[in-house]
DNA sequence: TGAGAAAGTAAGTGCTTACTTACTTGTTTG
DNA sequence: CAAACAAGTAAGTAAGCACTTACTTTCTCA
């Protein structure tokens, strides 16, 4: 939730050019995360940012460039960048828990870390914005032939059960997807279910580990 | 996606008053889960139920009130009562595989054959509109409830693993609503993985079966 | 068959929206 | 210190929004 007080922060005056625009950004991802494009009014972006509407369009020529500036914004975060280079090497060393554990807590914590940026894509993916069309087929595709190659190794080696690699992938993703889904949309608090990324991303490996490998 | 010769349906004329409201209340299900509540316009609505604006606000006092029908319109939906009587059954004969490919296969059928609704409720939730959270808190909740206390039993019986029943109910949900959900929002030709929902259904389920039980 | 009721509409209302124009204020620098 | 530029704004505009009014058409049944 947006509060009054993020104003002040904003208040503080005149600023530089790079500043004010990363600024105004900050406000849209918040305010287009919680409300979505067509939710959101570029008066109440300027509003929360502390200046006037007239700068929103300094610095966008419109709304939905300003949607768009969000990806490249988002796409610098060290976070989105795709860091595999740990889970490769705990793929080459055929570490199957550190695999899939690593996968699962870097994701969990990416998702507590940065509600709005899921809820961002959410809007996204139903209002069928470009936005979400990049995030995933450089994402998620990415991570999809990640796991599902290196299953299909571990099945050659013996070591896992044969069921279909891509069905094996969609039902982990699935178990922490869904996860921080249900902490981001129904159950902020944590009321239902209380329990820290380590854990969960523990019991999910778990789950999946003995769900696939040979006895 | 809404075609223009969906209108031709409507174009038939006069129409008796409730054949009319439910007409207008599925042209606007079908835009709400498209466009969400402010990406959608009562002109719009209208247009597309082949009447003029005025008529719809004949049937429904506002826009906010034309939402909240469709959840008492859902709700009638026999799909949307919950039909817990199988899976108890099921329970009651501890048909472990029974139990959790029912749950599966329902629910994977119900995504398939009513996404828009899925698409709705994500809206819904996203805009924190008291639609998701009847739903969330009718069904879901009951879901959740019978599941954890099923496997509480089997714990007690020495079938399943001390596992947190709640996790274990998160992780198999998960396989399903992410996979529903990824072919609703991303995949939409279900090209990247084709599978029929019994096949998922049986795979979800022997994954989470192996994962819980003991050896 | 004609009067009343119900389905339906054309043409608005006032307000909000994305976006613009013409101007002011503050900061830097030769 | 003044010229030049950049940050910033007040006050618009036209189009679109949810919603209303005053009216017409079509059906029903005593």
């Amino acid at each position: 939730m947006i509060r009054e007080t993020d104003i002040i922060e904003a208040a503080a005056g005149r600023m530089s050019r790079d500043a004010r625009r990363v600024q105004i950004l900050e406000v849209a991802i918040k305010l287009f995360s919680q409300r979505g494009f067509s939710g959101t009014t570029t008066k109440e972006i300027a509003r929360l940012a502390g200046v006037s509407e007239a700068m929103v369009f300094k610095h966008f020529a419109n709304k939905q460039e300003l949607y768009s500036a969000i990806l490249d914004h988002k796409a610098c975060d060290r976070q989105f960048q795709n860091r595999f280079e740990d889970l490769v090497k705990k793929a080459e060393a055929k570490d199957d828990y550190g695999v899939f554990y690593t996968m699962a807590l870097n994701a969990l914590r990416n998702h507590s870390e940065d509600g709005d940026f899921m809820r961002l894509m959410l809007h996204s993916a139903l209002e069928e914005h470009e936005l979400a069309r990049m995030f995933f087929e450089s994402f998620i595709t990415d991570m999809y032939r990640f796991l599902s190659d290196y299953i299909r190794q571990r099945q050659a080696d013996g070591a896992f059960r044969e069921i279909e690699p891509l069905i094996v992938v969609r039902s982990f993703m699935g178990m922490f997807v869904h996860h921080s889904l249900y902490n981001i949309l129904w159950d902020k608090g944590q009321k239902i279910l209380t329990i820290s990324d380590e854990d969960a991303a523990r019991n999910f490996t778990e789950i999946l580990l003995n769900g696939i490998t040979k006895k």
